[in-house]
DNA sequence: ATAATGCTTAGAATAATTATAATTTATTCA
DNA sequence: TGAATAAATTATAATTATTCTAAGCATTAT
């Protein structure tokens, strides 16, 4: 008799050693890396790992909704390991995101969300990041 | 003598039958489209028209601030001829992209904008739309 | 007219990501 | 424990979006 697949999030895939390199890399990491930062870093310490592992990882991590894939960056996807609600602040002379808290209110008018069902929202706050300002006034 | 180049926006690039009807095309526009889209629809009409020029014309009307890049599709750059402050609401089913008007009041926590020279922010609320609600309902 | 400049074109090049096929590694369960 | 099965990894090819290049054209200024 089959069993009951386990509900379990953290059992639903086999934890290979690439896996769980990529894994260790993203614990708690607030870089917002790349793919391919992701693959520099893990392949230095496991000679073999292919790049494909690395795009077959995150999207099934994605898709088990423990990553968050980030649409802000205009050249390629960011991902992020904390899945909770939360907004960023993007540098838009360096590129560096960070985090915010989700400790804003905001409402959609109500003509508007009338005909959707809302799922959420994600706010991109933009500017220059103090380190940014501080290389600029140096010249 | 050189004279001084005219401040003006609208003069400052040639007005190429290519480029008018990009801009005609993207006039009042509200679809959100991506390159592809646009090379599709004006290339019928404009049979020499090439994807280069579509590329460049988008990019040089994104610099020149007449034109706003989105990056809110994974997998390719859409296009707002609308550049006032504005959101969008984004169906997770079908794709599609409408607008949101500004009246919606944001702050920053405190303690994050203080080292931030904030320039704006961005909204993407996310959902299902009405059309797609009723074709899942049909099942 | 001629030169200079900028635009368009076709196609090549690049970069990010996905697909394929063969091999290897886990997992299951007898 | 150890086959049988399922899933993951690898290397590489393929795909897609976008940018670059080089040559020709068009427009403007001389």
């Amino acid at each position: 008799m089959k069993q009951i697949q386990k509900k379990n999030e953290g059992t639903r895939f086999k934890r290979t050693p690439q896996r769980l390199a990529i894994l260790e890399y993203l614990e708690g990491n607030t870089s917002h890396p790349s793919a391919e930062d992701i693959f520099r870093v893990v392949s230095k310490r496991y000679q073999s790992m292919s790049f494909a592992t690395v795009y077959n990882t995150l999207n099934t991590l994605t898709r088990a909704g423990e990553l968050r894939e980030l649409t802000i960056d205009p050249e390629r996807k960011r991902y992020d390991p904390d899945t909770s609600r939360h907004h960023h602040l993007i540098c838009v002379l360096c590129g560096k995101i960070a985090d915010i808290p989700e400790k804003i209110g905001v409402e959609l008018p109500k003509d508007m969300a009338e005909h959707f069902v809302l799922l959420g929202h994600h706010i991109e706050f933009y500017g220059h990041c103090s380190s940014c300002q501080k290389k600029n006034k140096a010249k």
